[in-house]
DNA sequence: AACCAGGACACAA
DNA sequence: TTGTGTCATGGT
């Protein structure tokens, strides 16, 4: 499907929602979406299930988002008959069966795809991302998700909600976080990622860094550009690149990642970080980011795996 | 009750 | 270059 026939499409399906309060909604046909791996899978950290679905808050918009077959349902309450920021978020054109077909050919690959049909990667965006991240070091994703819905209570602008839902918030922007204090940020339990939340905020409000420059940069440029940043060192900066940046390429390595690529490429076999890193970035192709997502999902979810 | 979590950093060897 | 201790907090 191209760009214009998505833009025309879903800016004219706009309808009135009276069950649930809805203002507005419209359908993206989509094959291979695995809407509840995808959104639940610790790339992204505002999200949460409902009846059949999932609640979340993009930029500053509410929306519920339920798969049906072969599409992904999307209801907002706000009206507007634009949807191509919402298929942007999602990726609803990226080709999964075109990105699978890059990675390589081994029994592990095999695997971790088989394990999670239709995991996808979303296009965020790059500050709610790089935040997120800084707050993610060392942390399980549940207790991020927890910390990411404090700051958004605490300093985010209220987003329209439907009728009958909970009160909802934008991530808050660079200057609010920026103008917080380090003991207002580690009130909502980032302990010490405060001061690193704290200093990249000043350093980007003051303009040391462009985020939405970042796209148009290389990846080195960019990677190097983000680890500038306090708290930001290749993996969270390898995150930003892949979930908001648009660098399909970049491979984190956390805990995960570095557990399933020993377990099923090294077995044992002592590899120095450094091996690991020349590995990662000669294997997976020009979709590695993909592959990692799946190998992080793949460890996860195999006990096997865990050790 | 230990162990660990989508790490970064300074520092030693 | 690779290893180690430290940082806060809470889940499992």
């Amino acid at each position: 499907m191209t760009a214009s026939s998505i833009k025309s499409s879903f800016s004219n399906a706009a309808t009135s929602g009276e069950a649930t309060g809805a203002a507005c909604r419209t359908v993206f046909p989509v094959r291979d979406y695995n809407l509840a791996a995808t959104l639940a899978s610790g790339q992204t950290f505002r999200w949460r299930p409902c009846e059949g679905g999932w609640e979340g808050i993009v930029g500053s918009r509410w929306v519920r988002l339920r798969s049906g077959a072969d599409s992904i349902l999307a209801e907002t309450a706000a009206p507007g008959g634009d949807w191509r920021w919402l298929a942007e978020y999602l990726q609803v054109e990226q080709d999964l069966a075109q990105v699978l077909a890059t990675f390589p050919e081994d029994e592990p690959m095999r695997a971790a795809v088989a394990a999670c049909r239709g995991l996808r990667l979303l296009r965020q965006d790059p500050w709610e991302c790089l935040a997120s991240f800084i707050c993610s070091s060392t942390k399980q994703i549940v207790q991020i998700q927890q910390i990411v819905a404090l700051l958004c209570e605490r300093f985010g602008e209220p987003v329209r909600i439907p009728r009958g839902s909970g009160a909802a918030f934008a991530f808050p922007s660079v200057e609010r976080i920026a103008a917080a204090g380090e003991a207002e940020l580690r009130a909502c339990k980032m302990g010490f990622r405060a001061p690193n939340l704290c200093a990249a905020a000043r350093k980007i409000a003051d303009g040391e860094i462009d985020l939405r420059r970042l796209a148009t940069r290389s990846a080195e440029a960019a990677r190097a550009e983000l680890m500038l940043l306090p708290g930001v060192g290749a993996k969270i900066a390898d995150c930003v690149l892949l979930f908001a940046c648009g660098f399909p390429a970049a491979f984190p390595v956390d805990v995960w990642v570095r557990k399933a690529l020993r377990r099923l490429y090294f077995p044992r076999r002592q590899v120095t970080p450094k091996r690991l890193q020349e590995f990662t970035a000669a294997h997976f192709g020009p979709y590695a980011g993909y592959a990692q997502q799946y190998l992080f999902h793949y460890a996860r979810v195999h006990a096997k795996l865990k050790k």
